[in-house]
RNA sequence: GGCCUCAUCGUCUAUCGGUUAGGACGUCACCCUUUCAAGGUGAAGAGACGGGUUCGACUCCCGUUGGGGCUACCA
């Protein structure tokens, strides 16, 4: 089914950023070409003139660029093979696969109009295509106008899909359909056969919005007397109203979850299992497991519903999971963009930042929770949060005894450890006749100005004794203003 | 309208004729506990409908219904 060597491409069109529907058809595209050890192409669709632009056509390598899926070849651009498409279109028309056509647009709009007011399904009548050959001669000889039609046999197109099986189209439902406008720039059906045959694609891997384009694909094909590639028809990602995915479901490009704070790692997970599935329980798997697990036998017909939730629970799985210096360059320029630190002086205390990262990820789903959290610890002068205040120094004048009877015992404690602090405290808290807790909180509100951070001992290694006791005194002044 | 296509918890999915229909996200409860996460345990929650085929259908076939895609001198 799957010819070898493999090549495959993913072939968008530049009009937008990298949407979560096309990265997603570039990754599994990408996988399997990793798996099989074939080539992975990148083909920029850009014959709309009117609509393609350079910056969106950077967007797309991005963003390709961001999720890990770099291409095997250069970039083929198919505005620079007109000429190719061109000399296949009147290689057909040599052939007696293509007629010319004299209609124009307007005559067809209107003529399509008349079709749906009368309830009757339109299709182009082939007029042209009983023109006389010496009117046919006369009308290119004036320099008429006209376009180039494929010329539809009779019978049926079938093939046989790797995620559907057999898919038939009876001809008559297809129309004769323009290859070459009158400009003779290529139309997309035959832009594309053209160019996937000269890069030697052996498999289409895509979305299926297209597989009523396949049988016209199909017909160029053999017109051409090319080679048929196997065709595998991906099932779309919809929004959470069941329709097809766009602007109005909110972020979805992948640029959009890049700056929310999402790993490409997660992305790349999130997206492998909107349209596949491994077969067992497995879900959090990194760009390897993926590889290794990725088949077309596992690939489904179902149209999946992109859920942000699920998305943001896988993030959180990898920044858990990965290796602190693979996290470190991902997280590190954000806490950097944040106004919180610089490289210099993040280089300089690295045991001390690395302490900090694992101690922030694991409470934290995205890369912008871990940016929040960690503002405390690099500020000289923290904010109280209002909500912190209000529920845990209720009661000011006693919460600013707790926090002075602290600073004092935490100020000579010896070894300066989390066991002996435990310890400390906890006396500390008998002695006064209340619970580890009543001390714990106020002081973390003292500490980070929140009521929620890692371990409060934790919190405390990390900013040091100097500093610990600065914020307590600090916190202090503030009970008794 | 025509053609194509899809159909298991709210969502992502396992099941390739015989299961108490399994897992994950989310939700709820409990445990752990100095907070929040993480983690652990548990609960609620699904085969669209109707016909067949078969000893036996979520699974195979047909129909219905519903969803989606396409229907340009767009890609």
């Amino acid at each position: 089914m799957i010819a070898t060597p493999l090549r495959v491409r993913f072939a968008p069109s530049p009009t937008g950023f990298l949407h979560v529907g096309g990265a997603r058809t570039a990754l599994f595209n990408w996988l399997l070409a990793k798996r099989l050890g074939g080539t992975f192409l990148l083909r920029v669709e850009d014959t709309d003139k009117a609509r393609s632009t350079d910056e969106s056509t950077r967007a797309i390598f991005e963003g390709l660029e961001w999720l890990g899926l770099t291409w095997d070849e250069d970039v083929v651009y198919q505005g620079a093979n007109y000429d190719r498409h061109r000399a296949d279109a009147d290689r057909m028309l040599a052939a007696g696969k293509v007629y010319r056509c004299f209609c124009t647009s307007a005559e067809l709009d209107e003529r399509r109009a008349a079709a749906e007011a009368s309830k009757e399904a339109f299709k182009y009548d082939r007029r042209c295509d009983r023109l006389s050959a010496h009117e046919i001669e006369r009308r290119v000889a004036d320099g008429e106008a006209h376009v180039l039609r494929f010329r539809v046999p009779e019978g049926s197109t079938r093939w046989t899909d790797l995620v559907h099986g057999t898919i038939t189209f009876p001809n008559k439902d297809i129309e004769d359909f323009v290859i070459l406008r009158s400009d003779r720039t290529p139309i997309y059906n035959h832009a594309v056969v053209s160019d996937d045959i000269a890069m030697g694609v052996t498999l289409v891997m895509r979305g299926d919005d297209h597989i009523s384009n396949t049988p016209k694909q199909i017909l160029i094909y053999e017109a051409l007397g090319a080679t048929l590639p196997t065709f595998a028809h991906l099932p779309m990602i919809h929004g959470t109203d069941g329709k097809k995915l766009s602007k109005r479901h909110g972020a979805t490009a992948v640029g959009d979850y890049q700056h929310l704070g999402i790993l490409p790692q997660a992305m790349v997970n999130f997206l492998a299992l909107l349209g596949w599935s491994p077969g067992g329980d497995l879900e959090v798997m990194s760009l390897e497991e993926l590889i290794e697990r990725f088949d077309v036998d596992g690939l489904l017909k179902k149209a999946a519903v992109f859920d942000t939730q699920k998305l943001e629970w896988m993030n959180g799985q990898h920044l858990s999971r990965l290796p602190l210096d693979e996290l470190m360059p991902r997280v590190t320029p954000a806490i950097i963009a944040a106004g919180l630190t610089t490289t210099d002086a993040i280089s300089a205390r690295d045991a001390w930042y690395r302490t900090l990262l694992d101690l922030l990820r694991v409470r934290a789903r995205t890369i912008d929770d871990i940016v929040r959290q960690a503002r405390p610890y690099f500020v000289d002068q923290i904010e109280y949060d209002a909500e912190a205040v209000a529920k845990q120094w209720k009661d000011r004048a006693g919460s600013c005894a707790i926090l002075a009877a602290t600073r004092e015992a935490l100020a000579t404690l010896e070894p300066f450890t989390a066991e002996a602090m435990e310890a400390e405290l906890r006396a500390l808290a008998e002695r006064l006749g209340t619970t580890g807790g009543k001390i714990f909180q106020p002081l973390r509100v003292a500490l980070t100005g929140l009521t929620v951070s890692p371990g409060i001992f934790d919190v405390i290694l990390l900013l040091g004794r100097e500093g610990t006791i600065a914020r307590i005194a600090a916190a202090e002044r503030f009970l008794t203003d």
